[in-house]
RNA sequence: GCGGGUGUAGCUCAAUGGUAGAGCAGAAGCCUUCCAAGCUUAUGACGGGGGUUCGAUUCCCCUCACCCGCUCCA
């Protein structure tokens, strides 16, 4: 059983702080939220998790940190400018395309048609002026996506790096779009952190490797805890692909207030490593959108029988925000202890839990089993397994629900056995079986080393 | 952005045109106490601004935020 209803976790957030309102004192911000003490571990290991997968596990990606500032001229050539301006509205008869508050009863100043799309939300980028002097000379972008930072330096990589293709790059980082209508909790929200990955492939391959990403991720995202039945792969319809698509899998997954998109993995041809390219007319590309005379580099590679090409790019794009509400929800658990009992159990897998391993005392105001808990946090703090946690509420029962609530795997306890008997010995108790076991302080690290790494 | 709804302690709720009660959580204390025990003590709120009124948490207006629908997409 997970979350069902989108309160249950917002109030779960706040009150054990994994997630805040921005600026909660001042009324809030919207769209708009700070992660909290257990949230920026959750967080944390959930980009660490990716890094791992994309980065560490295989022979073929390299990692960026790319700035969150962005030349204008990027997001000119990316198209986003384009399609990120004011809201439009498109005439379906003309393909005439007008500000929406230019429009005069509704109709096409074009042809005079009815039949025009809603209002789009094009204006979606955050415009900031750059350097002291705030007089509209200067201004660029917060970036919209992490992707264009990668395109843009794909060439530094593979000079620094020597890479043949396929190969990947990968980012994690902070991106921002001035959405019209922020909803959901951390699901839409202005500000978010994206993990992304460019994986250049010869065109003609193309095809093949979004295959396999797309089966990739929805197996990575199975690591995570989901469950393949929560998720649905959804296929993008030709006339609602993004300016620089080809096609587009989206992994959604059941989110308290419905099936929405977890991940996109896109098929963006050529398209942006051709559009910030120079001499385009050379390059034999397959989608272009402006003519570029200001980019200094031909963005492509050479292959093993000496040709340059434009590589294809598959993307699997992923929201952070979204993974982290994912992950709860479907962590979120309510089970009944029998006897009117019943306790909140987030059933996060291990490696993303905020606090590792608990240590409690049985009584708080003993000063032996207090000193006790000390050295043990200490020494288990060098198995550099992650947050350790000290608790001293000096009640046992509430200890264990408290960290139920959490996702604590392990709770360790230090009773009054622990102090006066020999072998010196502690319990552990497992948050989802609420089963323990006692075991000698000797073994602890190699317990625990066995516990978090298998 | 449009339409609808909501806003009272950290959380969940209550009451009221005469400045608000509770449960749980949190803090301090007692207790050799392993699955939300008990007792004692202290602490804590009407989202923000303006108006009507002798007096507003309550009525009105504005604003901010959140939720639902349209929309959107990581």
């Amino acid at each position: 059983m997970a979350a069902t209803t989108m309160d249950q976790l917002v109030s779960l957030c706040k009150r054990r702080g994994f997630i805040f309102q921005n600026a909660d004192i001042y009324g809030g911000l919207q769209g708009v939220y700070d992660y909290g003490p257990l949230g920026v571990e959750l967080k944390n290991n959930l980009k660490a998790a990716w890094w791992r997968s994309m980065v560490y596990e295989r022979d073929d990606v390299e990692g960026l940190d790319a700035a969150i500032l962005t030349n204008q001229k990027v997001l000119h050539y990316s198209g986003h400018e384009d399609t990120f301006s004011d809201p439009m509205v498109d005439c379906k008869k003309c393909k005439g395309r007008f500000r929406a508050d230019h429009l005069k009863d509704h109709k096409c100043p074009n042809c005079g048609s009815t039949d025009l799309t809603e209002p789009r939300p094009f204006n979606l980028m955050f415009k900031t002026s750059i350097g002291p002097v705030d007089d509209g000379s200067s201004f660029g972008y917060l970036r919209p996506e992490t992707a264009q930072a990668i395109f843009t330096q794909f060439k530094n990589v593979v000079d620094a790096t020597s890479r043949k293709l396929p190969f990947g790059i990968a980012q994690i980082g902070k991106s921002f779009r001035n959405e019209i209508t922020p909803r959901n909790f951390i699901f839409r929200v202005r500000e978010f952190e994206q993990a992304e990955l460019e994986y250049f492939v010869m065109p003609g391959e193309d095809e093949k490797w979004h295959e396999i990403w797309k089966e990739a991720r929805i197996k990575w995202w199975e690591e995570q805890g989901l469950k393949r039945e929560h998720m649905n792969i959804y296929t993008t319809p030709k006339e609602d692909l993004a300016h620089y698509a080809k096609a587009c899998y989206d992994i959604e997954y059941q989110f308290p207030h419905g099936m929405e998109e977890l991940e996109g993995i896109a098929n963006r041809t050529d398209y942006d490593l051709g559009n910030h390219t120079k001499a385009q007319e050379e390059m034999n590309l397959t989608s272009r959108c402006h003519e570029n005379k200001e980019s200094t580099q031909k963005l492509c590679i050479m292959t093993d029988d000496g040709k340059w090409v434009v590589p294809f790019v598959i993307e699997p794009s992923m929201g952070i925000d979204r993974g982290v509400l994912a992950v709860m929800t479907e962590a979120y658990t309510e089970e009944d202890l029998g006897g009117g009992n019943s306790r909140v159990v987030l059933k996060l897998k291990k490696h993303l839990a905020p606090i590792k391993v608990a240590i409690i005392p049985l009584k708080k105001n003993n000063e032996q089993i207090m000193a006790k808990c000390h050295e043990i946090k200490q020494s288990l703090l060098k198995l550099g397994i992650g947050r350790v946690a000290l608790e001293n509420t000096g009640n046992i029962g509430k200890a264990y629900r408290r960290h139920d609530e959490v996702g604590t795997p392990l709770c360790l306890t230090v009773d009054f056995e622990t102090i006066e008997n020999q072998p010196e010995t502690v319990t552990i108790r497992d948050r989802d079986t609420m089963e323990q076991i006692r075991i000698a302080t000797a073994d602890l690290k190699d317990y625990l080393r066995n516990y978090f790494n298998e």
